[in-house]
RNA sequence: GCCCCCAUCGUCUAGCGGCCUAGGACGCCGGGUUCUCAUCCCGGUAACAGGGGUUCGAGUCCCCUUGGGGGUACCA
């Protein structure tokens, strides 16, 4: 049976490459029958971050990739939190030690990055230089007493190459004489994560093990310590990695850059008010702009949201609190270096499954394109069940704290139907807020202002709207279409004519649904009320 | 610097020696539908990085160059 994980390390959001490999290992565990398992490596507690996690998991949830074995779903071979495995990892390094196969070391940092520049200054790999007798137990307990730092290093003693068997690359070699003997548990106890690995993806079970190609030159490592420790060696996939379109890797860093950047282009902007904004001082503001110190993310997004600007999405929350749908993301990450063969692209999380094979995968980097990413937005929208649908839909609004969660779901599902079409969840909010919005409470675009209710005989037009209105019998979208038409009928124009500046009276914008449901989602007496307001304001005497 | 990976339209890709005057999708450009924004429909633009081989025949195989990416930690 195919077993495959997924092994972030709790330092943020789940980013998209995470993702990415996150997808295809769910993907082949469940289109093979087998087993998909979580573990979170922890072994780095000056990196981790408490609720990353619990992010990292709502995120996966939100994609749909759900896990056999991990945080939350048990399974027999737990602890799946990397930092409770402590016991596990030590029995093994003190195997190695014993059987001479690793070794103690008493470096500090610094002198481990003099012996650094020493060998770079004479343009040399640097290699650890291993002692000719391995310090025994009690002299790494001497040392510890005194305060020094004490690791364990692995002997490579290996002089055949090192062939790594990857199902995507084919076979990969590397010369174990350009290794160096490689640290296995660092000086807080903690293994590194070479060694944490290896020895939970033996236990586990894990068969497959499918992550980004910044791995392939890990893989030699894992393979000697699989090797010393008499584990077998999984298969590997090492994929190609996704780098972001506004050029060079997808890294959640870009969020904070693009900020940055915006901020240092308006030089008018009120920087008090844009750390208030953001929840931080002035003083970590502009530390953040000498890019020294970045903020967290929360404070990432106020200031953006403050400053008006739509900063690129990374993480698999910014997808989704800009509209997206998880079935979008799904099928997006798995055609990034993936494809059925047949032409297929857009498709369903069950045809994915169905279609999934690793011999179709890609080798090469790909560009993680938005533009393509909303045109798959746009169609599984279309495609995605009603109910389901409407569930995202609440999801997001709740998410964002829009007026329009107030909604039941029959409304929403309305809300959805006469926005047949939009591009995001997020198109559909902004185009029906204005009904969620109190009559006298909405603002006015001056650019609608000047286009639409500035123009000659907005202003008539606008007073026989409301008369007829008043004495329509019929107020269903078909009745007020048919009022509509006859007007402009009788008007001798077209209905853009009048259906604009009853748009812009209602909603304060030129965008909104169409206009006869735009009326019927604020019914007879609110429409006559913002009608009788548009020309009290806008009527020139 | 050293090590490793990769290389077809702007982007994602099909292509696994002749079916390729290189196909699809997104984008872009032009046109149509339309009450706005979208959607939708029609048409168009656009690529085998360069150079050597191998072969009757190369986008497909090999080598070199160039370019891009990754790694080079007591981070994963």
């Amino acid at each position: 049976m195919i077993v495959t994980r997924f092994a972030p390390s709790p330092t943020g959001y789940l980013h998209v490459g995470g993702a990415r490999t996150a997808l295809f290992n769910w993907l082949l565990a469940r289109q093979s029958g087998g087993k998909f398992l979580l573990r979170i490596e922890d072994t780095d507690i000056k990196r981790n971050t408490p609720t990353a996690a619990r992010q990292v998991m709502d995120d996966l949830r939100w994609l749909g990739i759900d896990w056999d074995e991990g945080p939350e779903a048990g399974g027999d071979h737990g602890p799946y939190f990397q930092s409770q495995r402590r016991e596990i990892y030590d029995r093994y390094i003190e195997t190695l030690i014993a059987e001479q196969k690793a070794y103690y070391c008493f470096d500090t940092p610094e002198e481990i990055d003099r012996y650094r520049k020493e060998a770079e200054a004479r343009k040399q790999t640097f290699l650890y230089p291993r002692p000719s007798r391995f310090p025994d137990a009690g002299e790494a307990a001497r040392a510890r007493a005194e305060g020094r730092p004490v690791t364990v290093r692995l002997a490579v003693t290996e002089r055949e190459p090192i062939v790594v068997r990857d199902l995507l690359r084919g076979e990969v070699t590397f010369n174990p004489a350009e290794m160096g003997d490689f640290v296995i548990q660092k000086s807080d106890g903690f293994p590194t994560y070479h060694m944490a690995v290896v020895i939970d993806d033996e236990l586990m079970g894990v068969t497959h093990v499918i992550r980004g190609q910044e791995h392939l030159m890990n893989t030699p490592c894992h393979q000697l310590l699989q090797k010393a420790l008499g584990f077998r060696i999984p298969d590997y996939v090492h994929m190609s990695v996704t780098v972001s379109d506004s050029g060079g890797k997808l890294s959640k860093r870009e969020r904070p850059e693009h900020l940055r950047a915006e901020i240092a282009r308006r030089q008018d902007a009120d920087r008090d008010a844009l750390a208030l904004a953001g929840g931080i001082r002035r003083d970590d503001l502009e530390a953040f702009l000498a890019k020294k110190t970045v903020p967290d993310m929360p404070a990432i997004d106020a200031m953006a949201a403050h400053l008006g600007v739509s900063l690129p999405e990374i993480n698999v929350v910014d997808f989704f609190r800009s509209g997206y749908l998880p079935e979008t993301m799904v099928n997006f990450l798995a055609l990034l270096g993936w494809n059925p063969g047949d032409g297929r692209e857009v498709m369903g999380r069950a045809e994915l499954i169905e279609a999934f094979d690793l011999s179709r995968m890609t080798k090469s980097n790909s560009l993680f394109d938005r533009k393509k990413l909303m045109s798959f937005n746009t169609e599984h929208i279309k495609r995605t069940d009603r109910a389901v649908l409407t569930g995202h839909f609440r999801a997001y609004l709740e998410a964002i704290g829009s007026p329009v969660a107030g909604a039941d779901d029959g409304l929403l599902a309305h809300l959805i139907a006469v926005n047949d079409g939009a591009r995001t969840l997020a198109q559909i909010e902004q185009k029906c807020r204005f009904a969620f919005v109190p009559d006298e409470g909405f603002e006015y675009d001056p650019d609608a202002v000047k286009k639409v209710l500035r123009k000659e005989g907005a202003m008539a037009i606008l007073s026989l709207l409301a008369e007829r209105l008043v004495s329509l019998a019929d107020f269903s979208a078909e009745g007020l279409e048919g009022m509509l038409r006859s007007l402009a009928e009788e008007k001798q124009v077209g209905l853009g004519k009048i259906a604009q500046p009853l748009r812009v009276a209602i909603t304060g914008t030129t965008i909104s649904p169409p206009i006869f449901d735009a009326i019927g989602l604020l019914g007879l007496e609110r429409t006559l009320a913002r009608i009788r307001r548009t020309i009290e304001l806008f009527t020139d005497f």
